[in-house]
DNA sequence: CCCCCTTTGAAGGCC
DNA sequence: GGCCTTCAAAGGGGG
């Protein structure tokens, strides 16, 4: 039900005017820096979809974000160009891929006393190991309960790139022609379907992408991508550098014959 | 239960 | 600036 108003708050956003310079090629997208380096001025209006959010049932902030900043940062930032593409073709792109489905940047609430409670899925609690008894309790220093504050802290995941959306999106249709389950192979197919990909086609994803990651930035301004190194237990140094020799993925393969990793095509891996 | 695999792209850090 | 590392998603496989 909520997901509902949400979905109708992002066709609002599908079929919102784009400004003038829709249909550029987006590719390759300029690093879009999370710092402090974002110009300040070029500052654009809320758009319809915001207003809409706010009113007339409001749109609850994730639960680290101060609402009435967040509410303030999408009135005043700028999402001039969130829109280049959302007319045309990008209008027909499933809505599948969006900020709106993208748990990192669903609206969810965990605001207290909000309706709805739906948990935030953009901010991902860690899953919560055993609860401590009582007697323990008095057994834990200060170090550790800190740590353990430090661990329960929600996790705001990073933003989706435009391979990401584009697997989100075609994974299904992939598992079901070839009646795949393992993710790891999907992927195989998805990434060498991914260059098969025109420009164009390539090009509604980075766009996708690209916004996703400013929207992502107005609702977390303080994040970094740092935040979450190390949540995540990493295959061993040795691996990693052995795989990095491995010349079995195009990626891989560019990487070792200097090929640009945006538009060379890897010829021995094909 | 948790990490690995596998993909591309973004971003941070180091030299 | 180039290189390296980590993490985003996904879910079966394996220790």
């Amino acid at each position: 039900m909520y997901k509902d108003t949400v979905y109708s708050a992002f066709n609002l956003l599908m079929h919102y005017p784009p400004p003038s310079g829709a249909g550029q090629h987006p590719q390759p997208q300029p690093p879009l820096h999370n710092k402090a380096s974002q110009p300040a001025h070029g500052v654009p209006q809320l758009s319809p979809l915001y207003e809409h959010f706010s009113s007339p049932h409001p749109t609850p902030a994730p639960a680290d974000i101060n609402q009435k900043q967040v509410h303030r940062s999408l009135q005043t930032s700028d999402i001039s160009g969130f829109y280049s593409l959302t007319s045309g073709s990008m209008g027909q792109l499933p809505h599948t891929v969006s900020w709106f489905t993208h748990p990192s940047l669903m609206l969810g609430s965990s605001v207290p006393g909000h309706p709805a409670a739906i948990p935030h899925p953009a901010i991902v609690p860690h899953s919560g190991k055993q609860e401590l008894q009582p007697y323990d309790r008095n057994l834990k220093t200060q170090a550790e309960s800190k740590a353990e504050k430090e661990a329960k802290k929600p996790t705001i995941k990073k933003p989706l790139n435009a391979f990401m959306l584009y697997m989100k999106e075609m994974r299904a249709k992939v598992i079901a022609e070839c009646t795949l389950k393992e993710s790891a192979a999907i992927n195989q197919i998805l990434g060498r379907r991914w260059h098969a990909l025109s420009r164009e086609e390539q090009a509604k994803y980075y766009e996708l992408a690209r916004k996703e990651r400013q929207l992502h930035m107005q609702l977390y301004p303080g994040w970094s991508a740092r935040d979450n190194y190390g949540k995540k237990k990493r295959r061993s140094r040795e691996k990693h550098q052995e795989s990095n020799t491995d010349p079995g993925s195009p990626k891989k393969c560019r990487a070792r014959f200097g090929l640009n990793q945006q538009t060379d095509w890897c010829g021995p891996c094909r």
